[in-house]
DNA sequence: CTTAGCACTCCTTCTCTTTGAGTGCCAAAG
DNA sequence: CTTTGGCACTCAAAGAGAAGGAGTGCTAAG
């Protein structure tokens, strides 16, 4: 796919593109030549419009409506013709507040932080929660609520806590669970979830753990207490944003993006795509590879903690979305939320 | 308001709400004679109607369309007309069943309840966490982050387990705080979180706290704990339910609806309102003094654990509600979660 | 290469008419 | 006194043109 747009061309895409995403409407030749810095008559524009369509960029309703940008348009606009620039410092300063007043606990900054993405984007905020394997262990403590029903209580680097009912076999007295969380809070701590998992597995297949019962105990009570059941969880915020937009103004399709939404699962996958890339990432449209978000753009970007990657955050709209000003939102927030995370908590 | 309908008015009555409910469309006079069991002319049935609706009970909305039931009419149908049946037995144990399957955490049990109420009853379910100060005092564990922070985690009888983060001005050890833990254990549990806070004013009112220093350190923390600012927390399931409805298909009204769904606020209100009535309460349209919901209805009921209420579930949409069949999934649901969290957990 | 001109397309909007469901009332029948 | 058939009336919804207009592609001249 060779770039060899004109600078002429690129500029009339642009102009294009920037006057679909404000109005929503199809672009006339006529529009673009009384806007802005094209000093052409709409008869080359039209003549530069006509080459667009052929390259895939433009396509028209019908012959006597304007052009809009297909998913390719919007897609090369994205990569090639966008700068995006450092979002407005007092922007930035009024986020932030919005933070610095909140509590501390983490799952509260998370939601907040995707209402913020949807209040000052205009669109639906996301906002991933970390899988419990990506996190680094910090801190377990086992509640006795009857003889067989243990709560465990687990506690992140980074802030996250996560209660977990566990049924067990034997009823362990409280001697034996304060040993096992000494033993587990001073063998595991400042490993990930994820190393502690294969630890504990490699532990129980010595033979040494086999004749100690109370090691035994504690692994078979620690591995249940840290499996991931969440499989991931995704925070939405601001759904009715997506009945502004006029694109969605057939309740059909618009009944199947709320559902998608209510099933998170295609949302959680999005994001997840997101995890190992750096900076804002962009999907539009069928890029999603979800017929019911066809018409839906993303950008997404990841936070993290102390250490590496934590989940990813971003705006859910239409293909239509003013990229230009949603890129700096996010990769700011992202930023901001990777910051917090970092220095609560220590 | 006197009930002196006549015993045939009432059958047209409820023959109209009745096809009103299943069509969605004005309901005329001949249409009804056709349908069931109303052996009289279309004149008559005119006549009839004209004063239903003199009395309030129906409108047309204009001349030459059916009636359709008044908020007034729905509130005699459901008062008056309507008799509830038992749930399809059948029917209950498939419910039943879907909860068994289930994990024991309660969170995770209210917000499968709030997904069933939405699927079976194909509107929208409700279901309304118990306020911290309604339940009771179970457990509460404290567990140091850091010198200053430290995760305090309260577990109720019902099961629900709270996490929260308090700052504290002054360093703990380790054995302070189990001292702490211990001394709350044994003092608290089984009273009401209501109950645990007056006391804990009172005995820090008395001298003999104020020179203890641990003791004082344990108010402290425990009410700092204890502080209820979850201030009532909905599950919603199913807003897309929504969408499916005919008189939803403003998209103005619709999205001011489901604005007022991810506020929340109107929902904990009218959930409430529950909290002290026995068996399923209904409120319909402008019952819910909101104006943004004054086309709703909802179908709630109380449900509770051990000792008293906990909250309210239910299920909300639009006024035309298929009440017959939704009070029922209503009252069984409520039941049966009062049921579960009876047992679990002891 | 650019641009003015022009014929052509076809969506949108408006008005006008038609259609039909439903009503209210009256007078006759039960 | 209640019930019913008949009938004129109302009014929203649906359809059919007709007019308007935005936008295009093409061609030929600058």
């Amino acid at each position: 796919m060779a770039v060899k747009l004109t600078d002429r061309s690129q500029k009339i895409l642009e102009a294009i593109i920037e006057e679909y995403i404000a109005t929503a409407q199809p672009v006339g030749s006529k529009a673009l030549t009384q806007n802005q810095g094209i000093k052409l008559s709409p008869a080359s524009v039209r003549n530069v419009m006509a080459e667009l369509e052929d390259l895939g960029y433009l396509v028209s309703p019908h012959t006597s409506a304007g052009r809009i940008p297909t998913e390719k348009g919007y897609r090369f606009y994205v990569d090639t013709i966008l700068r995006v620039s450092e979002m407005d410092s007092r922007q930035q300063d009024r986020i932030e507040l919005q933070y610095r007043q909140q509590g501390l606990q983490m799952t509260d900054m998370l939601r907040e932080a995707s209402r913020t993405l949807s209040s000052i984007s205009h669109y639906t905020g996301l906002v991933m929660i970390p899988r419990l394997k990506t996190t680094i262990f910090r801190h377990i403590e086992f509640v006795k609520l009857s003889p067989r029903l243990i709560l465990a209580v687990f506690v992140t680097q980074s802030g996250l806590v996560q209660n977990k009912l566990v049924e067990v076999d034997e009823d362990l007295s409280p001697r034996e669970l304060e040993k096992i969380t000494n033993y587990l809070n001073q063998t595991m701590t400042g490993l990930s979830i994820q190393d502690v998992r294969t630890r504990i597995i490699t532990e129980m297949a010595q033979e040494k753990a086999l004749y100690d019962q109370l090691m035994r105990r504690a692994f078979t009570l620690s591995s249940a207490a840290l499996v991931d059941e969440s499989n991931g969880d995704v925070i939405i915020e601001g759904t009715s944003r997506f009945l502004e937009q006029p694109e969605f103004s057939d309740l059909d399709c618009m009944k199947r993006i709320v559902q998608t939404f209510e099933q998170k699962s295609a949302l959680v996958e999005l994001l997840d795509r997101g995890l190992e890339t750096k900076g804002v990432q962009v999907i539009i449209g069928s890029e999603t590879e979800h017929t019911e978000l066809s018409d839906c753009s993303l950008i997404t970007a990841a936070y993290s903690g102390k250490r590496g990657t934590l989940g990813t955050l971003g705006v859910i709209g239409p293909n239509r979305m003013p990229y230009a000003t949603i890129i700096p939102i996010v990769d700011y927030t992202a930023s901001l939320i990777s910051r917090l995370l970092d220095t609560d908590n220590d």
